[in-house]
DNA sequence: TTTT
DNA sequence: TTTT
């Protein structure tokens, strides 16, 4: 079907360290699971209550793999967006399973780190999903290709990133 | 875990009808079957390549039960927001299985009708968390609370809605 | 800074035909106008009221501005995702101006048509900050590119789209 | 126009402190100024470049309000999800001026907080439209309501938190 | 004016 | 089971 959108965007903590695979033709995928929680107040008794649900995340993109396996530990923060799969696969025993999984693979995927944890003098970076992600921290390549100057009029003379507000 | 994000964001068509069933004190639920969908040509061969996806979308709040059952119908295009849910449950034999659902509940969710059909001269409608979705779908009641008038000094001394580009 | 995000979601209609422009280098760029509304009626009153927000988009993806050339046409309704930008600008008396548009460009883009009009036997189509657009609408190159078989254990092996709900 | 969407998701540090307002009925608004970077390699020059945007926020929302005033601190890193509104104004000059923000306000709203600065033992907190946010911090009220027991067959019979993964 |  |  054309004209769809298929989006999660999770802020979550990871649960454990990522875990590095391999595919048969040696490309690397990850795998996190990030836990999303809700607190609440029960009106009824007035506790405090809360519920935390687990994510597995996927990264096929070979660049966000390379960010996770360098950078994310157990508890740090991130930011993800990619999309909904669910997987059907058989158990030992041939029963039938379904995963659903949030896959980072293809343009629209993105892993920003929240925190700086883990060591190093970084804070938090942000990862698309056309980097490459080599390298030291700080010379990771970026985000998006930054705006290039337009002829469109004299509405862009005197282009300036200082907001007044 | 305080800090944490979990949004789900679709457009897609229903597969089928919404199927509406009620909790145990009565309140109703909807379920939809969301289909979004990518196509591609394959490198290699040249061929064109479609991958569907099911997305099982359970609708907790009360209003947007309501606009589901009256305004939805198989093929319908919706825009959803939820949250990602997976349940453990036990099947006949024994086994058990998860479930991820998309959960509509709570303040944070959305349905919005992106097509005319299934009859009336209106086309798609919005319908936020807070909705009760009574009455005709020409005055049914609507998303979120307009713009109040603020006294922040000169600034605000003529608001208007015609931008002009 | 890194660790941000900054994310605009858009479902909308063409207020007029996209207007093509060309950077000095003679990159096309593209830019739309986007309408908005929320309808509501007054608590007070029982009136129906509607708020309509105009939106800047400005393409500079090379393929997706082609897509919008080609396709998109005053009323279609759209999808965007885009980023926030705020340009500072001098007018011809002088004055300086503020303007906020809705930017498509890099990676985190996407343009989704949700509708079929304006001609062809086409509905909508999706349109990833990766994709050329070039050609019959029908060939357009796509989204993503599809999920690649992974050596991951048991759990894969039956891969199915058929998810039974 | 009904069937639309307008939403806009921001993660970003406060460039200073909040400044709270009042309308002339007495109710509450937050500004906030949030900072969104992005960083890139020059590929021509090979120079790190770094770009930042500058957000302006109004929350409209009085539980949302009461949030930012009492955690939010300039520095401060947070999660935000409104809409863009774009008001004219005109300046002492009598010149016409728009403003573009994003509106926090009703139900699809969102404040997350995602660092713990200011002082106690809490980490980052989540902040729904329909929150109050009074009292302190560790027992703010909370996001959405839980998920309720549902009566769908054998399929809820072992509900539990612990996803094996 | 933030952050790295 | 949708849609193109």
């Amino acid at each position: 079907m054309a004209g769809s959108v298929n989006k999660v965007i999770l802020v979550g903590n990871l649960g454990k360290d990522p875990e590095i695979r391999r595919t048969q033709d040696g490309r690397p995928i990850a795998n996190l699971s990030i836990a999303t929680s809700e607190t609440w107040r029960d009106k009824a008794t007035g506790e405090r209550k809360e519920k935390t649900e687990w994510h597995r995340v996927v990264i096929f993109n070979e660049g966000l793999t390379k960010v996770a396996e360098q950078y994310l530990k157990k508890g740090a923060k991130v930011y993800i967006e990619g999309q909904l799969q669910t997987r059907k696969w058989t158990d030992q025993s041939g029963a039938e399973k379904y995963s659903t999984e949030v896959v980072l693979q293809g343009f629209n995927s993105n892993l920003t780190m929240l925190d700086g944890r883990g060591g190093g003098s970084s804070g938090g970076g942000s990862f698309g999903a056309e980097d490459q992600g080599g390298g030291d921290f700080g010379s990771s390549s970026p985000s998006s290709a930054p705006r290039r100057a337009v002829a469109a009029g004299s509405r862009n003379s005197d282009m300036d990133d200082d907001i007044p507000f």
